[in-house]
DNA sequence: GTCTATAAACAGATAGAC
DNA sequence: GTCTATCTGTTTATAGAC
């Protein structure tokens, strides 16, 4: 299930993929062109070239970055003992914690209405869709043990990752203002209140 | 507080906006140039700046239709003699409404982080400022008078509109497969389950 | 209001020297 | 791996005829 067909890039396509992140992040995607990722770096546009065959194989990248990031995190739940309620609060301040600690990295939340690449679109929507299985199924698992409120699984997924969402999206357009770690920590007693009825 | 500027745009401005919109929704921003936008409506890319003297006055006027349908939603609010949740629940059926009737406004959503441009930015920002005013305002009443559950007023604003988002989006992404009109209605029945606590 | 023609800027991408 | 030079196509926008 956890398709790890990571790819090894190297420390300038890593400079290249980062670079590309907070161009988008901070100057939005119509921004995003070869020669300002190398104005960034302080080389030259042709010189991409060599480190991605096309500018696609940058969008792809980023993708990438974010697959990892998320597989970092199933690897924390996955085949853990805890109770359905704490494995999706891991999960959720553990996804928080990474948008946190890579800012540029939540634009990537709204990506699939920004970036128009299909091999990348395809490799979030497969990321978002395993979020979703995952968290879910500890939703029902939670509800058959009576531990988790008789509300329609899917809407309570609705509520718990819209609820990110779009507190991701507001800290983002205040320029990464306030705690976002702090709010969501505050955020996720409220969601437990629910979950728990 | 309704700011209703309102710009009375003509017949073939109309036409120019929407055809921009059904571009944005369907091809993605960087498919919106002024050439596809002729091509939709059969004219040259030139006869556009005879109605609008820069492609940013088109961004400004698809923040104007958006406008136009929030007033038209708060109209049927504000100053009217319903329950704290009551309100909410018209306000949240009557905004999936529109979006079901103009599937291309739903890209509005996202707007923030696709179009680039400031007065544009500025316009939808107040307009969620307005929403988020309203919604607060009657979760606090609600609060006092007891009908809503004590959670941090601005936790289940992120939770009513998140969870409205993400199921738009999703709706979106699913290329309007589904029924948004009937789902909404369902999961309208959860939130209120949760509001009322 | 629509057209054709055109300008000026800029995009992605390649060739070849160092 | 980096550079300069260059190609090709596209974009926003204007001028001027009809």
């Amino acid at each position: 299930m956890l398709t790890n067909n990571k790819i090894n890039y190297t420390e300038r396509q890593m400079e290249i993929l980062n670079s590309a992140l907070n161009i988008i992040s901070e100057r939005g995607i119509e921004n995003l062109t070869m020669k300002n990722i190398g104005e960034e770096l302080n080389i030259s546009d042709a010189a991409l070239y060599k480190h991605f065959k096309r500018k696609n194989e940058i969008f792809y990248g980023i993708a990438s970055i974010f697959e990892t990031e998320s597989n970092e995190i199933l690897q924390g739940i996955i085949n853990k003992k805890m109770k359905c309620v704490e494995k999706i609060r891991t999960f959720y301040l553990n996804r928080i914690e990474k948008f946190a600690n890579n800012k540029s990295t939540t634009v990537v939340l709204f990506s699939s209405e920004i970036i128009d690449d299909d091999r990348f679109k395809n490799k979030i929507f497969n990321i978002m869709k395993i979020h979703k299985k995952l968290i879910m199924g500890e939703i029902k698992k939670g509800q058959r043990k009576n531990e988790i409120a008789n509300i329609d699984p899917e809407h309570l997924f609705n509520i718990i990752m819209g609820s990110l969402r779009l507190m991701v999206e507001k800290w983002r357009l205040s320029g990464f203002k306030f705690d976002l770690k702090e709010e969501a920590a505050q955020m996720w007693k409220s969601l437990s209140k629910i979950l728990k009825k």
